[in-house]
DNA sequence: CGCCTTTAGTTGATGATACAATCAACTCGT
DNA sequence: ACGAGTTGATTGTATCATCAACTAAAGGCG
């Protein structure tokens, strides 16, 4: 139990550290941020958003919503995907790529000061493992 | 990075779990249930509710609102504070402790099973030292 | 005592997310 | 090649959290 209080504190703390790093130095929030970078990663043409709501660990209709903003942002764009009418690949504009260059320093930092530099490197290994345990169990 | 990673893949994973097992399982929310142990762990003649936001990991504003919902469910009751004319003292009531002692022994098990019992109990430990770490230097 | 500052709590406006229902496009068996 | 069933994505609605502005009571000091 305490350590599920810890885990509880811990999130809370230092996801709202962060965002409010993030935004102090004119960062990109933070969902925006890890949004992108799963774009990023995926595919030159465009991830499909069925795909990028399960990286995200939002519903689908929240990734709606999501990307909604971010297109209205200009961060992204929504194009056909030309083997199945449904669906899209969403994919990062220049705009979109240039902002999460310049956000992913800051937002490096500030995960290593919150979240690793406390860590003896022992530990941060431990505590990836575990957690990585727990995500994979509870799927 | 990969640390981070886990931690919010993690949290978001077992969070929904719980939740939907809490629902399953004819328990109170994730939310109310923590709220209501935090009231119960307070004095007697109950807690502040600026004491409480702190514990609970909310801000004043979303306490209220949030104990506004408790009251309106007849969970927790707010009374006058003798001592100070601004504040009130939040109880529980006879439904409210009912129903969290109703609640507590699935909330219990649902975090063994998705929380605690994947890991080995020195995983655990060192689990539990590295989160409140990280949640003590944030602050 | 009377004024100014601080503190406790609430409220209005806004934004993010989820669930359920919906629409359109795909697949497959016959 | 047609209709049943499935899947990708979006939309309506409700809930919940936040910030900033506000009210009212305490506290401090000339």
């Amino acid at each position: 139990m305490a350590g599920w209080e810890a885990f509880l504190r811990a999130y809370a703390v230092t996801s709202h550290a962060l965002e409010r790093l993030a935004e102090s130095r004119g960062g990109l929030p933070l969902g925006e941020h890890f949004l992108l970078v799963q774009v990023a990663r995926g595919p030159e043409s465009g991830i499909r958003p069925t795909d990028l709501a399960a990286r995200s660990l939002l519903t689908k209709s929240g990734l709606t919503r999501a990307v909604d903003r971010l297109e209205r942002d200009g961060l992204v764009e929504r194009t056909v995907c030309p083997t199945d009418g449904r669906g899209s690949h969403i994919v990062l504009t220049a705009r979109g790529r240039h902002l999460l260059k310049r956000s992913a320093p800051g937002h490096i930092r500030a995960i290593a000061e919150h979240f690793a530099d406390p860590l003896s490197p022992q530990q941060l290994a431990g505590l990836t493992s575990a957690l990585e345990r727990i995500a994979e169990t509870a799927r």
